[in-house]
DNA sequence: GGTGATATTATTATTGAGTCTCAATTGAGT
DNA sequence: ACTCAATTGAGACTCAATAATAATATCACC
């Protein structure tokens, strides 16, 4: 579909934009990381965007990838998912939706994100009456999927 | 008082025989363990519980520490607390009580725990729209006691 | 009380995600 | 093309947690 390739040229532009706002130099290996985080359909963790950046240019360093990471989350490009696992995961933020709650699956590992206003909103109440500024929240369920995997649509992910 | 001490003996006779139970030993450091452990009014860490029960019993390990916690949290002495920080913190269940909520001070990393059921309700039905059986889940509510602190009410920690 | 099989232990080494250091390289303005 | 500060990769390092190992304690039986 060309509109898609139109809007992640797009997207890339905002990002080299960004970057030289900021004063920092457009090099290879963050384009090479740009292309990879974004272009993924999953989620995916550090060391999985370090293997498939390399893929483009195996110059890219795990260092790199670590340093280009705060970039992109802070340009809004992609997010940070913390599932309560002992890494992080991130995906790409092709559209302007917000989740507050994340679904993960024990066995499988995939996650569900999901818009939910009125947790946000009880989050910040429950926060206000302790007099304290809510930063950040989110709802994490860990689940199971026994129902999808016996019906064959739980996608068993590689073992780490 | 002298509930309260008879209260803890009462929940190391529980440990006691939850021990003999799993054909596991009562050992000086087990108990020193779970000593320190359902003494602690605060919240603590592995490493701290490590601390403060080596002053009870200076041969207690970090291994130990460690092995101990997994057998406490199933027999619902304490709860593990995970605040998205790289360390996981624990608490003693001193009364019935459980918490679906945690909001956590970046600051002072002080932890509040507060019973939310209709986020218990929450969670569930989004898990189950998606055909997953939620196994555990919690509202983690990062926030910052700028009120607390201009009222001197904020006990700041020791930096770690 | 002694004996042996078995748990349990402390010590040490290792893992794994993420960070830091620093000499070498590179991009971008001139 | 030149310059120089920003950026890089490689590898050492941190820190929480786990595994491996060899020493020690405990229990059942005598």
């Amino acid at each position: 579909m060309k509109i898609e390739i139109q809007d992640k040229e797009q997207y890339i532009e905002n990002f080299k934009e960004l970057l030289t706002q900021k004063g920092l130099r457009v090099t290879n290996q963050r384009i090479a990381i740009f292309n990879t985080a974004f272009g993924c359909d999953d989620h995916f963790t550090a060391e999985d965007l370090l293997d498939r950046a390399r893929q483009l240019d195996d110059s890219v360093s795990r260092a790199t990838v670590y340093r280009t990471l705060p970039l992109l989350i802070e340009s809004n490009l992609i997010r940070e998912v913390d599932v309560g696992k002992d890494y992080k995961y991130y995906a790409a933020n092709r559209d302007a939706k917000t989740f507050q709650a994340q679904v993960i699956c024990m066995d499988c590992e995939k996650i569900f994100e999901i818009d939910a206003p009125f947790m946000e909103w009880y989050g910040k109440t429950v926060a206000e009456k302790l007099l304290l500024s809510v930063e950040d929240q989110r709802l994490q369920v860990s689940a199971r999927c026994d129902q999808l995997k016996s019906k064959g649509k739980c996608n068993k992910v590689t073992s780490k």
